[in-house]
DNA sequence: AGCTTAATGCAAATATTTTGCGTTAAGAAT
DNA sequence: ATTCTTAACGCAAAATATTTGCATTAAGCT
């Protein structure tokens, strides 16, 4: 069994991933994916083009690793008081992001990187924040949704609409697709 | 007003077009996507690279051409005598073809390549078949199904789960998935 | 059959990627 | 705090891919 060689996380080596994070994200701003190299992301991050090509492989794997890094969710959906309003203003601000030109052209960059496991990663994050929202619910005595209903039924809806269709999911279509789950009669009756 | 200028789409140009396509083909059941190089496509298909770079711009556009062209269909789907059967064979179908290593390639080359239009093209593809499912049922004097349901519910969770989950969606998934379009009550009936 | 010109081949130039080897510094051990 | 091992990085050269100018081939119209 070999054993596994230390690898190094510290000093320079975060610096450089920083750098070279960075410089993807603003080369990723100010042109489009074809029109970036290596030796341009290298440039804008100060190190030499092989640092890139060792640490990383390849490009596809560079903007891979940096759309997986800004796709990681840093802060839990916000508490709106009951999970049927968490649960519509999570997707509702889910849904503005991933179709919008900066997310499709992340999860463009995740499928594109030959790295089993990657999308699988990225959906595990939009996975436990409804798990999050979920949690809440339970905490306040509510009943949660049923996790892989949301799924099938309102996330693949509108990831499969903002990658394969010339129609960005509105709010008014996340609400349908949300009204599924639950059905609005109850705000027929306290309209009237 | 700038007049077009004639294409040509005969002879040579499409003989060219035939061996290209050939060689992506051959090459990508051989290799990995980032293992496949514009000279070894060119070498395959006995053209000079600079033919593929004039013609096509970079590899991922090529590699995209093909993908449409193989993703294109060539058939209507099998006509089993009502919409329901036609409905759930021609989405096992689907499914067991996006699903596969094969599609999954296929539908990430179509996403990969700047080019807008082509995810919407493809996905017309499959409006169209659902289409020609409806054409059929409604000749049959039967009631053709809602696309769009279809689209958001059935083709959306599959998709969905070909491109992000690692567990591939299985013909009892997706005949569950068809379950909320036709609800198995029937079913349950003639089962006694 | 002749003509115009789009498409292609060829070769050179440019850019990217890969690789060998020396240098730097991360991090463990003392 | 110092020393040691060695992972990560820089540099430069080599290999490969991509782009481009120009000549040749042949598609398609008259």
């Amino acid at each position: 069994m070999t054993v596994k060689e230390r690898v190094r996380i510290g000093g320079r080596s975060a610096r450089i991933q920083s750098a070279v994070h960075d410089a993807v994200r603003k080369l990723g701003a100010l042109s489009t994916r074809n029109q970036i190299t290596v030796p341009q992301i290298a440039a804008e991050a100060g190190v030499t083009p092989s640092t890139i090509y060792r640490r990383w492989g390849d490009l596809s794997a560079l903007l891979a690793d940096v759309a997986v890094a800004r796709l990681r969710p840093i802060a839990d959906p916000d508490d709106t008081g009951a999970v049927e309003s968490d649960l519509r203003a999570f997707i509702e601000q889910y849904a503005e992001e991933m179709s919008s030109p900066v997310g499709q052209a992340l999860m463009r960059d995740v499928l594109s990187a030959l790295k089993e496991g990657l999308p699988s990663a990225c959906a595990g994050f939009t996975c436990d924040h409804l798990t999050t929202l979920n949690a809440r619910a339970k905490a306040r005595g509510e009943t949660p949704f049923d996790i892989d209903e949301v799924i099938d039924h309102v996330v693949a809806p509108i990831i499969y609409r903002a990658l394969f269709s010339e129609q960005i999911p509105t709010p008014d279509y996340c609400n349908r697709l949300i009204d599924r789950i639950y059905p609005p009669a109850r705000k027929r009756r306290t309209a009237v």
